[in-house]
Parts: structure tokens; sequence; C-alpha cells
DNA sequence: CATGAATGAGGGTTCATTCAT
DNA sequence: AATGAATGAACCCTCATTCAT
């Protein structure tokens, strides 16, 4: 329990963490090469190199690691998102470049954004699943709104619509590009989000209270 | 072939056909409430009132009733824009107007959205699939892609980006709002598309040449 | 359609039935053999030489199995036991002789005694199959009853106890002693049933009607 | 194992044996209620608050926690016959009264009953379980024949049949009796029983040696 | 053309058991 | 002694598809 043998300490818990670890990505992988449905917990398994019963005491079901996956995936945009708009001596233009350059990596995030649809269509089927579904989902929307508020608010103006239904506007917009992207190089989905985005801009009201 | 007796001539052509469409219409509906995946040869059949095996005297496998239902979607989509391109002489208001008219029947129409997903996504896994969708999808992102260019030019403005990827982005936009609010009243995709349609043309330059 | 080659024919019929009565034979077997629990639905289709898939086309589930196999013994004992008493013109002595012979083909009946007893466990675990089998039993143990009753009658004398449940009573006494004999022989459920109930007879007033 | 500290000494055995003892009382509720097929080592371990290995730690397998069971069987029913057979000089009407009291505790033992059966059950497919159940019932069978004597022999009769096999016959019944009206309110077994048994009595022919 | 019994592969899940800790 | 992650086999069931009728 004390340390002096500097390899293979904290055996038990860490190799769990590290079967879950191994089982998650595995399952993300193939999640997003071959669709939800399309994945078995047998694939998953098999790939990562362990035995079904392994994933079922990590997991209670498929629909689990999705979740986990999900959460994971929504916080750290959440987290991104934020750090760009929190800054608060940013000027305009500065925080417009910055959204750019996070709009570019939504290019590389289009396996993600597949996986987001499978999501949101195995939501509104199941039940059961759509109560967990929602909760995630409407942290990141509450998440996103806060940052399109903030967005606007540091340009001075009101936003052409409830800040919140905004961001929701604007997931979909990204997820229904990808669907339409996929394996089309180069991708405009991040510029096209910044045209967009411009737009709302441009046509939103100057904010009553003076800056 | 030949004619012969005069009743019931057709019946066996015609109802072949009559199977074929029963079988169609069922596997629409059922795809659009279980999804592709989630919807079972026997299913159609069963529900249809066939037998599997009528099934498979109409269609090679599940994915060609996904073809002919792409063809459906194909036509109605265009005559649906037909309609909008027809009016050549409009007024830039008009043509807003009746882009109003067509956003707000997009929140009647989740259905075909839903299943355009379903295509987009199978595409997106089935090599042989996605080169007839890459097709249908191009003939109509080209004719969207018409009516945003011609509204543009109708209001006198530079479009902030092609046309056609702006075409295509209000469709992703359009089928990411409506997986978002499957079920959820009251949905405001149509009143928030035109948001973002106000947006874009508030942020067009007025266009340089005249022509 | 008409009959000329004696061969062959019915096949589409003729053979889905033998399939049928196959994999009840075989499930019989392996019930008696392995027990309800102890017996797969695998187990059934290998030996019986069909795929699982062939179960499923025949029977919804291993209990409707189960159920016909059930109801087709208790008919038949029913009937049997029916037989015996029917016969209107028979004496007394005439009567318990039958039932001897009766009791004595119960000895070879001990494996069906041990399935209906995991039958009843079944039956008190799982709701939705108690329902069904309460229908079965309950038509048997209205028949015993009949049986019962008419016994007494013949005899002239009144049943110290509901003849309904004195049938019950008999059941049970014949599946606990066919679970208790499992393997033993001689067995002499046969014998002992038939001296409780000549006990019972021994023990019933006489019936005031005059016969 | 030596004493130093006078606290806590026989901790850890003490703390096996309630180990062990918590098990076995978990095992027989789920036993019972679930069936010995239905009950899994994971639901026993959970249920008593335990881990897995627990189990195996203290039994070699599912078997044995069902042989431990028996023992405690064994010793149970011992203890109810002793209470009846001890009282050597009773009177037939005193010992009749007792076996009424014995029947009238079968309704309320309805788990005893179905453990019995669960055990008779495993006993027939188990062989080395059979070997160590049949030492326990012909124990049993012998005890309770018995008093089946001695009550005859007190009353002047002779038994219709060998007292043994006339007390295995009344466990048999009251055992499927138990396993008829296992949730069923009210239930007649003790009544019924207790007929049966008037009914040996009245058939039994007058002892011919006064001995 | 239409039938639907039968196939064979694969799906998610559970379980008794093992073993490094 | 006790843990519980991991195993591997088995379980019930569903599916797209075939083929004799």
């Amino acid at each position: 329990m004390n340390e002096s043998t500097p390899r293979k300490r904290l055996s038990r818990e860490e190799s769990q963490a590290q079967t879950r670890a191994r089982l998650i990505d595995t399952a993300q992988q193939l999640f997003v090469t071959n669709g939800y449905g399309g994945t078995s917990i047998r694939d998953i398994a098999d790939r990562a190199g362990y035995s079904q019963g392994a994933f079922y005491s990590n997991f209670a079901s498929k629909e689990e690691v999705l979740l986990e996956l999900l959460r994971g995936h929504m916080e750290a945009e959440g987290a991104q998102l934020s750090k760009i708009l929190d800054s608060e001596g940013h000027a305009p233009e500065q925080i417009f470049e910055e959204l750019q350059t996070w709009a570019a990596t939504l290019n590389h995030d289009a396996d993600w954004c597949m996986m987001s649809i499978e999501l949101q269509l195995h939501a509104n089927r199941s039940p059961t699943f759509a109560t967990k579904y929602q909760a995630v989902w409407d942290a990141h929307r509450g998440r996103l709104g806060g940052v399109v508020g903030k967005l606007f608010a540091a340009l001075g103006r009101t936003p052409p619509a409830d800040p919140e239904e905004l961001a929701a506007a604007f997931m979909a917009l990204t997820h229904g590009l990808a669907l339409q992207s996929m394996g089309a190089r180069p991708d405009p989905s991040g510029r096209l989000i910044l045209v967009f985005l411009r737009g709302l801009i441009a046509s939103a009201g100057l904010a009553s209270v003076t800056r």
C-alpha cells in the first residue's frame, strides 16, 4: 500500500478503469463507423479484447455507454465554447475569429454529429432512453443558449429569438450539415455556420441598454 | 397482354402494382415510426396484409424499398419546388411569402424529414445506395439553389455564400430541427427557419452588378 | 388435389404438421428428462433435427409447447376416467376393478406427474402463464370432480367433501407420490391411491336419496 | 485461535458463521420464491449483502446450500415429530388431536413444503444430491411411519397398508396440496388431509391380534 | 405471383464460476 | 475471508432470406 515499486500499482481499480475506458473507446469507434444500431455488444467486447460479460460488468446496457459517450462529448463542447466567450475583455472581432477556429474543428467532428443524429432518433423511439437523453440534451442546450446570449450581449444586440432556441437551431444546422457531407471534402459546414451566425447578428436590433 | 376478355383484364398486373404500392406505403410508415433498422420485412409484409414472400416477389431486398421511397421523395420535392420556381415574374415579397408558406408546411412534414434522414443515414453506410441517393440529392440541391439565387437577385443583393450551399444549409437546418422536435409542441421550426433566412438577407451586401 | 398418387401428397400442411408433432414429441421427452427449466429451445430444436427458428415458426414460446402438452395429457386422462365411470350398468366392484387397472397405469406416468409439478411451480411464479394454466387446470379439476361425484353416486354414498376438492386432493396425492418415487421400483403409488379411495368411501355416509 | 485479547475473540469464526447463516437464510427465501433454478448466486449474495466471492468462500456450489437447507429441513421435521412421538401413553383421541394440530400448521408451512418440493425435484436430477437426500427422507419416513403405526395400534385397528407407505402418502398429499394452493385462500389442505385420515381409519379392519 | 415454414446467423442478456487482489 | 471484474458458455428470441408448394 505504500509506494516502493513504481510499476503495476493500483492494479485493481486501475485495471478496472482501463477496461472501462477501452470499452468506451471501442464503442465510440464502432458507433461512429457502423452506427448505434449497427454495432453489437459482441462487436464492442471482441474488438476491445474482452468478453461480453466484461461489458456487462461495466455497463448495464448498450444505451448506457452511449449516454456516457454523449455526456462527455457535450460537456467538452460546452467547455470549449465557454472558454471562447467567457474571456470578458474580448473585442467582437476577436470573438468571431475564435468562433471561426472552433467552427473549423466541427469539420472533424462530423462523425460525432452522425452519432448525435442516431441518438436523437433512438431517443424519439425509446421512451426509457428519451428521459435520460433529454437530461443530457437540455443541459447542453442550456449551456449553448448561455453562450449565444453572451455573444449577443457582448455585441450590444438583441437576439432575434430565444437564445436557447437559436442554440438548438445551430445544433440542428450543424447536425444536418454533417449528415449531408459525410465523406464530401472539403466540408463547408464550419464556414456556413458562421455565415448564418453573421446573418443573425446583422438582423439583430441594437440592444436598448446602452453599452 | 393482348385483350380478349373485356373485364378484369389488367387484373394481374394491376393487382401486382397494388401489392407493390401497399408495401411501399407501409414500409414508409414503419421506417418513419421505427426507423430503417427497426423495421423488419415481416413487419412490413404483415402490416400491409401480405406474406413475406410477397415482399420478395416485389423487391429484392429491404434496400430496394428504400430506393423506391427515394424516387417518390424526389418527385414530391421536385413538384414542390416547381411551384415556387415557375412563378417567373414574381416580386421579392411574393417569393418571400411563398417561402414562408413552404416553411410552414415543414411543420406538418416532419414525416418526410424523418424519412429523408433515414435515407441519408443509410446512404452514408451503403455505397451502392449512396450513388443513387447522391444523384437525387444533387438535383434537388441544384433546384433549391436556383430558388435561393433568384430570391437574392430579386432583392438586389449578393448572397453571402454559394446559393446551392445556402440551400443545402437550409435543408440541413430543416432536417435537424425536425429531428429535435419530433413530438414536441409547439414546434418552432418554421419560425426559426425564417429568422435565419432574414438574417442571411440582412447580412447580404447590395449587389454591385445591376444585370 | 384429387387423389391419384398415393405418396407425397398434402406435402405442405402435412410436413408442417409433422414438424410440429416432432417438436412436441421431442419437447415432451426433454421436459420429462431434464425438466422444463432444464430444457432449452436449442435442445428441443436440435434433437428434433430442426433449427431454433423452426421452433418459433410453430410456437410462440417455450410456455406454449408446455401448455399444448399439458392440455393433451389432461384431456386424455379425463377421457380415460370418464370411460370407466360412464358405463351406467357397472356394479361397484367392477368400477373398482377398472379403477385399479387405471391406477396401475399411473405408475408409468410418473414422468408426467413430475412435469405437472414443474408446471404448477412455474405457474405459481409466472403470472402470464398462471392464467392460461389455470384454465387447463380448472377444466381438468372439473372433469375429475364429475368422475368422483359419479362414483359416490353409483355407490349410493355422500362424498365426505366437495367432489372437486377430493379430485384435486387425489391429483395432489398422485403428484406428490410421483415426486417421491422417481426411480424407486416397484412404485406403490397406484395401490396407495386406491387404499385412500376405499377409505374415503368407507367413511362416507349413505346418501339420503334411495337408490 | 488462542486467546489473548478478551474482547471480540471469536470474531473471525463468528462472523464467518454469521455470513454463512445469512447466506443460507437468504437462499431459502429465494428458492421458495423463485425456485432453485430461478435463483442465481448473484441474487443470493446481493440480497444477503455480500459479494459473490463471499458465497464461494462458504459454499462450493449452489447445490451445497441446498444440502445445508436439507440439513435444516431434517432437524426441523425431526423436532416436529418428536413432540408427537414422545407422548407415549397418549390416548387415541389425543394422538388424533395432535395430528390435527400438526395438519393445521401445514397451512402456514407452505414455504417448507415448497422447499421440500424443490429439494425432491433437485434430487431427482442430481445423483450426487439424491443419495444424501434419500437418507434424510428415509429417516423421516420411518419416524412418521412409527407415528402412523402407533395411531392405528392405539385405535385397535389394522392399517390398510404399510404404515411407512401411508406416512409417505400423507407427505405426498400434503406437498401436492401445498403446491396447488400456493396463494389460494382459503386453503383447504388441512381439512382435506384429515378427511383422508378419517377415511383410512374408517376402512381399517379391527386388529385381530390383541398384542 | 404469392405463400409461409424453415434456415442460420446474430442479437442482447444472464449465469456459475474463477482468480488476482 | 472476502472482493467483484472478468470469463465463456448458454439462453431466449428476431431477422433477412430461401424455396418447395
